[in-house]
DNA sequence: CGAGGTCTCTATCGTTTGATAGGTAACCTA
DNA sequence: TAGGTTACCTATCAAACGATAGAGACCTCG
């Protein structure tokens, strides 16, 4: 399961991130981290000095590289579509690529953990200057009119949704999806004149009938 | 913070709903949901036989009714991009107005739980059905071709992260947000010929030097 | 050899957890 | 008014949790 040639502190992380991220953090006990390395519960402890540790240095390894990787696509150079493809491709390669599973970093669990609010503080600076790539390209006309935080929080979490899932297949290719993701996320934000706003009346047009048919009793505020 | 005059079987599901969200389900004690609902601990069990019955509760209040919703998009009328415009529609504006918070329902932690192995059944039968719309959708070129449970993860990833949000926030107009949401989905799906290719290629040739800025090195894998 | 450091072990701690037992007051119905 | 049901309470449980204490095994270096 584990790869036996790495550290031991290596092994805990990389085994704490698989568990972290399918069972969640508070469902994953130090006991369950340990016999997935193979070694009793309290030697935990000697590599971290708590469980929340543990996550922090994982939050730590992932926040610091995505900084890094926005304050590089945000530099002048070439268009803001372009960099938030790059942007968006690298890290993409890079979490699906690493040892470790980062999907678990960003949960709602683990940002609200009081423990981790100075990690989350480096979160939110992340999706800021992504909602600032993203505001450049549509103050240069090529991307959509959109709020951009909005829309930096729906690109994040595209990213993660679909993560999940390749994460547990192991033969993905990471360049050829972190291409299909990054196509993904940019077609939502691109310019385009395309049939969307022909389909979004249509659709529209049939809310109400759909819902009957569901049986939903809309609201009265909506 | 809760509304006094509901039940207290619906006055538990709204806080424990609003508490697995915040926090995480096993981030949430038995405890913390009867504070916020005013009564002890021990009466909680008057009403839900367990603490993952009241999830299972919420579970098959969501997922029953997004059955339904796409078993109506599917079936034929208008065009099948119009249909997922349509069911993402309602499905958003729904989620937002319900005094559950829906957004814990489809955690990683919350599905993997083996206690609720039977209700992952219906959200991936959720999941197959939106996937069958999106693949619809490319068969008559509507939509763009793209392997269908990959683009139908990711939409519904999408969803979760800014309803996540936006239910912090409640001034937000639930047709409007509504609207904004699948017309964000619905754009990445579009077969439409947009400036995509150029930047993607622009993107591409600058993924090597993004990386060694931001001091990424790259795995022999990828 | 012996001192110091690293790593893991067994044993155990106090706390929190989900859940149960049994009692009490309020309410409805015959 | 008697019997039964509903809904909440106090008191308490066994299990699981994160974390600590202290000893033993191993290695390195003077």
């Amino acid at each position: 399961m584990t790869d036996h040639s790495a550290p031991t502190r290596d092994q805990i992380l990389r085994a704490a991130s698989r568990l972290f991220a399918e069972q969640g953090f508070h469902a994953t006990s130090t006991r369950d981290i340990a016999a997935a390395v193979g070694i009793r519960q309290p030697s935990l402890f000697h590599h971290f000095s708590s469980k929340v540790e543990i996550m922090a240095e994982l939050q730590r390894i992932e926040f610091d590289t995505s900084i890094r990787v926005f304050d590089a696509a945000r530099r002048p150079r070439g268009s803001a579509g372009a960099r938030l493809f790059g942007a968006v491709f690298v890290e993409v390669r890079r979490m699906i690529s690493a040892p470790y599973d980062f999907t678990c970093t960003t949960t709602a669990e683990v940002l609200n953990e009081p423990a981790l609010a100075g990690q989350r503080v480096l979160w939110e600076g992340i999706m800021g200057a992504q909602a600032a790539l993203i505001a450049e390209g549509a103050a240069s006309g090529e991307l959509i009119e959109i709020d951009s935080d909005f829309a930096s929080r729906g690109v994040d979490w595209l990213i993660e949704g679909v993560l999940i899932d390749a994460r547990r297949r192991d033969e993905v290719d990471p360049s050829a999806f972190a291409d299909q993701v990054a196509c993904f996320a940019l077609r939502a934000l691109l310019a385009a004149d395309a049939r969307i706003d022909e389909l979004r009346d249509d659709g529209s047009a049939m809310v109400e009938q759909l819902e009957s048919e569901a049986g939903i009793q809309r609201p009265a505020n909506g």
